[in-house]
DNA sequence: TCTGGGGTCCTAGGACCC
DNA sequence: TCTGGGGTCCTAGGACCC
């Protein structure tokens, strides 16, 4: 893992957004080449069977109606010939390493590139403020197509690639040259390409922001562009009315920054196969939950100030409670007890004073700054 | 055929203080 | 004769993304 020189970009030059295609499902194949062309689909353990979701599917499985976040045994309805995987998060993360690393080697108009990496498999890309002061980057569609064939050669995973003038038109951007292709959307087209969709077609703008931006009569990107700033600002918030008219324009001044990120919590939760019906049940799985997260905050060699708790109680109502330690402390008594401690903010008895059966628990622990 | 898991950021509202 | 006006801390939960 070899961390780039610390960069950003001011707005002005141009900004690659690169996505790898279907990234879990392409990891698989590369390792599995009798896979290719197969509809594979990774989610859960693997066992279509059981509770859980799709995480990734597979071109081949995208094409029977299979798609990420849709229960298993949907999937397994929809394509029975489906081969199911298990999530390998240590195959999925290396294989990141290697597209991130190959992409960070480049250089563009004669500099190394700035690199923000934004997850497994996505990253913006940008050339440094001197080599855009100094000309010569050439087209910057001709650099995207340099990234895809680099990462190919490099790992045997293909990407596609958004050119913009800024993160949000590149970001938008790859979904035009999805598959193994380059797309572009700048500031010029905006309003051509752009202004016809609907609001949730931009990045950060998902059912919940459509729905209430349709409330106010504001359905397309160009009405949202449109609308007053004030009348945003009061009705949805002085920091998010703003923001969301910037991007009905088209407008994003955010650097591309490869600062690495610092983390603010670790976490984890599960689904439970057998609903907990126990108190006991309950102890045991936040003990192993906490133990978990522990062993990511210690990692980092930093310690929790806040602990989460997040229950789901059958059929599917669920509750968050979070507390804040009398001192930051990375004691794994401590850390079980405070876990422990907020089921009592909880409603966690039927009227009988029975337990109400738990299908989710959830244990996040919010670290102290570095 | 019920609805994952890992995160981040934002907002609202209550408590508390001056 | 109704109960100011900030500011800060804390928590709950919505919303979004991959």
């Amino acid at each position: 893992v070899s961390p780039g020189p610390t960069g950003r970009t001011g707005p002005g030059g141009p900004v690659l957004h690169v996505d790898l295609d279907e990234f879990v499902a392409a990891v698989e194949i590369r390792r599995r080449p009798e896979l290719a062309g197969l509809p594979v689909v990774v989610g859960g353990r693997g066992d279509p069977t059981e509770r859980g979701v799709v995480a990734t599917a597979s071109y081949a499985a995208r094409e029977h109606g299979v798609g990420s976040g849709m229960p298993l045994r949907v999937a397994a309805r929809k394509c029975p010939d489906a081969v199911f995987l298990a999530a390998d998060h240590a195959a999925y993360d290396a294989a990141s390493v290697e597209v991130m690393d190959t992409v960070r080697a480049m250089t563009w108009g004669g500099e190394p590139v700035v690199l923000e990496v934004l997850g497994w498999d996505e990253a913006f890309v940008a050339p440094r403020p001197s080599a855009v002061a100094a000309g010569g980057l050439g087209d910057p569609v001709g650099f995207a197509e340099s990234v895809r064939a680099a990462v190919l050669g490099a790992t045997g995973l293909h990407c596609s690639v958004g050119v913009g003038d800024n993160k949000l038109q590149a970001k938008l951007a790859t979904s035009f040259g999805k598959p193994r292709g380059v797309g572009r959307l700048v500031s010029e087209d905006w309003a051509t390409v752009m202004g016809p969709q609907g609001v949730d077609a931009l990045w950060g703008i998902g059912p919940g922001w459509a729905r209430r931006l349709g409330e106010l009569g504001i359905r397309t990107v160009a009405d949202l562009g449109a609308a007053d700033v004030h009348h945003l600002a009061d009705v949805l918030g002085p920091s998010t009315g703003p923001w969301l008219r910037r991007m009905g324009r088209g407008v994003d001044t955010s650097p591309v920054d490869d600062t690495p990120r610092v983390a603010v919590s670790h976490g984890h939760e599960t689904t439970f196969q057998v609903d907990l019906e126990t108190l006991d049940e309950v102890h045991a799985g936040l003990a192993e939950l906490v133990a978990r997260a522990r062993e990511d905050v210690l990692a980092e060699g930093r310690a929790v100030a806040r602990v989460g708790l997040k229950i789901r109680f059958v059929p599917f109502t669920t509750f968050t409670r979070i507390r804040k330690l009398p001192e930051p402390s990375t004691d794994a008594e401590v850390l079980l007890t405070a876990a422990v401690s907020l089921l009592d903010r909880v409603p966690t008895t039927r009227e009988d004073g029975s337990l109400r059966k738990v299908r989710l628990l959830g244990v996040r622990l919010e670290m102290t700054p570095p």
